[in-house]
DNA sequence: TGACAAAGTTAGGATAGACTAACTATATTA
DNA sequence: TAATATAGTTAGTCTATCCTAACTTTGTCA
């Protein structure tokens, strides 16, 4: 039997994900980390933490330290993995700094369904595949993609008080 | 002089882009319309109307039709074009299907900032471009994709009962 | 072991965004 | 033009999320 999945809005995979990525650095998740992690009071972490216990997703009990459900480290790593493939998808294929690709990421984590997700994935495995192949699909789009910035700069520039 | 850039929630967003699609549809944005292409009340439009107001977006009297000011406009336009550049590459690069892709876009236009974006229109010009060039991407991906999913089945069915 | 610091909780409040129900203004039409 | 239908607004409420300040529990160390 597979557990039913609850409707979780952004900011509550926000939580579970810190939750899930401070277990797996260091054991433990404490309240004042996942509240440095996520950048919010700790009392609100203690009001998210009670809310993730009644939707089954972490076992929480007050002065004690919080672990996730099974179910709730079901859906945290699904979310963590959703990070890392945009992510990975931004840097690796876009061409985008890590920090910027970062902080999309977790934006846009919360925005995309698993179909979309899965295929983000494969697109990612398709363009390191196609690196190997003779035909390197990355650095032909760094080529193009400053040529189009240029092309696109000059054309602005010829335009200059045109409109 | 340019006009200063106001902070955005998601929500007051998709009023702009609805108020802005209405009015290039049918030249007007009534209430009623705005409410029905959000799924929203009317009386949370006429809030969200009031709000657009204060910020210099829209023009807003009561009881009359709404416009938008020319900083409106152009912010409606940016999320628009995100939009529209997003649903592109989800259907016309990832091959995925135009309903889920539009649902995923009005999502994830608000998660996705103009550095991602404007890259993201380079790549699926990229792609484009490099189907004239006798290599077809759209295509090796689809058949790549069609493989690496059937791979997965495959190893999925031979781990059953694994775990 | 008792005092102090750190971590966590509670209480109370703010804001954003949505809703319904009731009211007002506008538009239509007999 | 008066009655009625439609559109839009207002008032009041709810929920989610966040906050600060004050309190409680836990942990540390002299």
């Amino acid at each position: 039997m597979t557990t039913r999945k609850v409707n979780l809005s952004s900011s509550l995979e926000d939580y579970l994900e810190a939750i899930f990525n401070l277990a797996r650095e260091s054991n433990i998740a404490r309240s004042k980390d996942i509240a440095k992690s996520l950048g919010v009071s700790r009392a609100s972490v203690t009001g998210a933490l009670r809310v993730l216990k009644e939707k089954g997703l972490a076992n929480y009990k007050p002065y004690d330290y919080v672990t996730l459900t099974k179910a709730g480290r079901q859906t945290a790593a699904e979310v963590a993995q959703k990070h890392k493939i945009l992510k990975s998808f931004f840097v690796d294929v876009l061409g985008i700094g890590p920090d910027t690709a970062q902080e999309a990421a977790c934006k846009a984590e919360h925005a995309l369904g698993p179909e979309i997700i899965a295929r983000l994935l494969c697109f990612i495995e398709f363009v390191g595949h196609s690196s190997k192949n003779g035909y390197n699909l990355t650095d032909q789009f760094q080529k193009f993609c400053k040529k189009q910035t240029l092309t696109r700069a000059g054309k602005r520039d010829r335009n200059n008080g045109a409109e």
